[in-house]
DNA sequence: CGATTGACGTACG
DNA sequence: TCGTACGCCAATC
């Protein structure tokens, strides 16, 4: 196999996007956490477009990474129109107890799961 | 092969 | 305090 073909199936370990995987993996039921976050706690805190696009293939990957623990630093579900509805997002999140109002995660701050916090140390 | 976009965030004015 | 610009890296056009 030639090194074309790993643009898309990478090393599968080292990959950035793998890593970005792991965490969200980790986020517990019922909290949410934000691509900043999870690209900081990887230490490509510039990178936070990366950690998006790295969800942009979440749903190719097994176990499926529960994406929709996944917002913008703001708490709103950004990705919403990625998950084949939009409403499918936010009915996950309510399912798991998480209240959203207009497309915006109440009481993110409460519910926010910073992987720096929870996993560092 | 070069330019643009993209599930974001930070810096600067 | 709010608005705009830039960076980051990969994929797509």
């Amino acid at each position: 196999m030639t090194k074309s073909k790993i643009t898309q199936e990478e090393n599968k370990l080292d990959s950035f996007f793998n890593q970005v995987y792991a965490v969200v993996r980790l986020i517990p039921k019922g909290r949410v956490t934000s691509y900043g976050a999870i690209a900081k706690y990887l230490g490509t805190a510039k990178s936070s477009r990366m950690v998006g696009w790295a969800m942009n293939g979440a749903h190719n990957v097994k176990p499926k990474v529960p994406a929709h623990r996944v917002v913008n630093r703001v708490g709103l579900l950004t990705g919403k129109h990625h998950f084949g509805d939009p409403k499918a997002m936010q009915l996950l999140l309510e399912k798991e107890g998480i209240k959203v109002k207009g497309d915006q995660i109440v009481k993110f701050k409460e519910l926010f799961w910073d992987p720096m916090i929870e996993l560092a140390m």
